[in-house]
DNA sequence: TATGACATGTAATCTGTTACATGATTAG
DNA sequence: CTAATCATGTAACAGATTACATGTCATA
């Protein structure tokens, strides 16, 4: 009825919005970090703010202070906060480990500060079943391989090397996490 | 002039027909192996194949076997070899590394079986001087998130780990390369 | 002859990129 | 006063996704 497909960079921005914001923020922290991945271009930021609040998920207010530019500050809405819990806290599919892991690490990253440290410990416990049986498949598909050419082979032997390291920072997360939980935080 | 920007499914593509393939193959060959993520949707595959014979850069040939359906072979033309072989030496730039390694990782993919082991060599070395300082960038910027909410960090690291274990990988694939090198080995 | 797999495509829609446009404010 | 930067946008276009449409061949 009435959720018409979120994309990541309108998710990356509610993620953002948690502190309020405005658009030419947004788009100095994709810029300045590691989030570049999901475009800062004024092309994608400014509709993509358009449609969130259109859906209601957002509510951008024009700041007035004296001497200021005019600058439209975004928030969430209970609404929007809702909608970023419910991705978040979306089941690990294993088409989510082949199309690449930016959108796995980006709803872990935002996992902690959106609902909490028990949120980020689930997605790791699935990240750590989903991975082997993902690296066996990878590990058959180069049995399969042993007449490519040499390039070919190293290619997906990197594949699976990043995936092992995945797996090992699963592992280390996850200690990080239950530490924690004994220190008594959160 | 003439050369309308190939996108990453549009070189896939012709790195995929130095061996003669029917779009059906091709789209075989995409939802089986870890190509996946250069989507096999047939709503992508037979407009960009269009493309790119309309560019000049591949030729469809209608197969006319007896009892066979009907099905179109694409072979690449001399001018898609030589974009193809292009693209593949391109120097590799910092904004390579940053937007996700699948392409870079694609192009080492092809590189042998389009040029040669030195041209896959030359990519190689070329990663292992690239790395470094984007790693040290990533180290940057994870000083400056101890303030962060811990999944952040720990998203982060993990990005980090991953480029170390690339590194890992690359010297190790230079290392089977000079290998063969001395072997004699084309 | 009806079913399902093979093989190829098209149409609607959405999103992102690129490049440009606009106006306000601060620094020299 | 002029230039640079801040801050926000728009318009044209290309490409991908989804869902559907078409026709052929083999099998039951």
């Amino acid at each position: 009825m009435s959720s018409p497909k979120i994309p990541a960079l309108g998710y990356a921005l509610l993620g953002l919005l948690m502190k309020p914001s405005s658009g030419y923020d947004l788009r100095k922290v994709f810029s300045s970090t590691s989030m570049k991945t999901y475009s800062g271009s004024p092309g994608a930021i400014y509709p993509a703010l358009q449609r969130l609040q259109k859906q209601g998920l957002i509510r951008g207010t024009v700041e007035e202070g004296a001497g200021l530019r005019r600058r439209q500050i975004f928030r969430l809405t209970p609404k929007g906060l809702a909608k970023l819990k419910a991705w978040i806290t979306l089941p690990i599919a294993p088409a989510d480990l082949l199309s690449g892991l930016k959108t796995v690490m980006l709803r872990f990253a935002l996992s902690e500060p959106a609902i909490g440290a028990a949120a980020s410990l689930a997605i790791l416990k699935s990240l750590e079943t989903a991975l082997p049986p993902h690296l066996q498949n990878l590990r058959d598909q180069l049995q399969t391989l042993k007449a490519a050419p040499t390039s070919a082979r190293l290619a997906l032997e990197c594949g699976i090397r990043s995936y092992e390291s995945l797996f090992e920072w699963t592992r280390f997360a996850i200690s990080v996490y239950e530490k924690e939980g004994k220190g008594g935080l959160s």
